[in-house]
DNA sequence: CTGTTAGCGCTTTCAG
DNA sequence: CTGAAAGCGCTAACAG
């Protein structure tokens, strides 16, 4: 900078204003600056200009997913990426690889960086480490799964109602014998609130029989006439556990979670699907207004979860 | 910092001894560091010590992709990711949604930040600019596409082949009569690559009838006794239309590019598979190759492109 | 082994 | 509207 400043004849201070467009800087020497900077090739360094700026912003975030590999985490990986883009923000991306240790080495990471904000699947049980950070100013939003110790921005899938949903479905087809293959509840949020809705339909429907399957579901085929899977990948074994069997034709199935190709196939699968750019965009977005000042209590918003019938779903029982 | 060395009673470059682990310390003082930084919260501002640091390394990289929301670029972030994680170093990634300009902006924003190195599956023709920030350093790797107008190390996939053996796993199984269906070669070099496979496939076999469709592919079905698409998201918009003509058991497909539920389809969809993540990790090792100093001229690894048979590919003509 | 000091590249008052 | 000068948070010689 110092070299563009000596050819284009002006001091620092000028190629600064011109190099971050502060306005009152005249043409004629603003154009040299422009010339100095192209033929020196100088590429400005901003995270120098973070470190002295009176906002300390670094135009940067962090996000931290699962795994940036997933899909899934994909999709809320670009949604945020749409919003941040307006505003000239660029994100880090990170796996967790649902590792609490390997969450934490991940934000001291990007906070050491000094992003302006974090957009966190949450794997680890306390983020209470986070509090002083927020209360620095740093945006932190949780997604997908809410804040267990802390009070924090948070946005969510309608998990408990699209399951319930989903479930209703099956029901509403004739079905009484409806099998739920999942994770185990343990302490996965959305395993829990997936769960719960499935209860709450057989529930509602006054159903007393439950047929809840974790790891080994390969004979649950032979005691009900649907089955509700809980998740993506759940959905596929499901899928492939179906074909093996020739039994896709014949047992209802609802998954949750969209997936390639669920309408190629025949039947189609019927899904209760997740907006995850939405969920990525809402978060960006609750992430922002914190930035520009918003500082009331944790907002949570939940996002629709519709349901997709495409043939599966509708097989009477 | 200030504070810690004032709390625990030390100075300022202990301080950043115990914080970059820097041998020489005794025991009793780095514990009072850790204590002080500890109970102020301190977090240490990385980005400044870059600016200090004599090697100017910032520990992270940008990675550019036409989107990050898109599974098989995700794929690859993933596999950079695993080798960086390694080395301590986080990913910026960002989407150009192929349009070269927004992929120059976002080039200019990463290396603004300072990355030591770039991941780039390129959009834009001309990448000189790159060549000042290279000599200075910074590593740039291409992926998935070639380089057009510099000499920079890169990593793809066997296109070529890759569709050769496809094709030919096609003719093998009787098919003379064959629809390559796939974006047009414009530019874009894995298209390109791929029809020259699917042509020299002919050639080998001595076929002289070719059906190249790019945009509208509806009625070459009525010609052919088996497709070959190029291309993820073609290899879907064929399997619907297959599907809808109820020719799935009967017409030949094999594909570019392995899809979720390719094996849980029936027939099972036959596939040339990329190595996502390999390219990625592959791309990582050849950037951090540089970083440690290794200055030879551009290096290509081509990653193979295995032929996964699960049914679509082997129905007889 | 520890402290002092200079300065990384930049932005920002504050005077001119 | 432009320049001079101070200093952001940190690391690296260099002395002690």
């Amino acid at each position: 900078m110092k070299d563009v400043a000596a050819v284009a004849g002006v001091s620092l201070s000028t190629v600064s204003r011109v190099v971050n467009g502060s306005p009152p800087v005249a043409p004629e020497l603003a154009a040299r600056v422009q010339q100095a900077v192209e033929m020196l090739g100088y590429r400005h360094n901003h995270t120098a200009g973070t470190l002295r700026r009176a906002s300390g912003l670094s135009h940067s975030i962090g996000l931290i997913f699962d795994d940036v590999g997933n899909p899934f985490f994909a999709a809320i990986h670009r949604g945020v990426e749409e919003v941040a883009r307006a505003r000239g923000v660029v994100t880090f991306a990170g796996s967790s690889d649902s590792d609490p240790e390997r969450e934490r080495e991940l934000t001291d990471g990007v906070l050491a960086r000094r992003v302006d904000g974090l957009v966190l699947v949450p794997t680890a049980y306390d983020h209470t480490h986070l509090l002083r950070d927020i209360q620095v100013g740093i945006g932190v939003v949780f997604i997908d799964r809410p804040p267990r110790t802390i009070d924090a921005d948070c946005v969510l899938s309608a998990n408990r109602e699209g399951a319930e949903r989903g479930v209703a479905h099956l029901i509403a087809h004739g079905h009484e014998r409806i099998a739920y293959i999942g994770p185990p509840p343990d302490s996965l949020y959305t395993a829990i609130e997936r769960l719960a809705g499935y209860r709450a339909a057989l529930a509602a429907a006054g159903i007393e029989e439950e047929f809840v399957c974790h790891d080994r579901f390969d004979d649950v085929f032979d005691s009900v006439t649907a089955v509700f899977s809980a998740q993506n990948l759940v959905t596929i074994e499901v899928l492939r556990a179906l074909h093996r069997r020739g039994l896709r034709g014949s047992v209802a199935h609802v998954g949750f979670d969209d997936i390639e190709l669920a309408a190629a196939i025949e039947p189609g699968l019927t899904v209760v699907a997740q907006d995850a750019a939405g969920l990525g965009r809402a978060a960006a977005e609750l992430l922002f207004s914190r930035l520009d000042g918003f500082s009331g209590p944790g907002r949570r918003v939940a996002l629709e979860t519709p349901l997709l019938c495409r043939g599966s779903g509708e097989i009477r029982a």
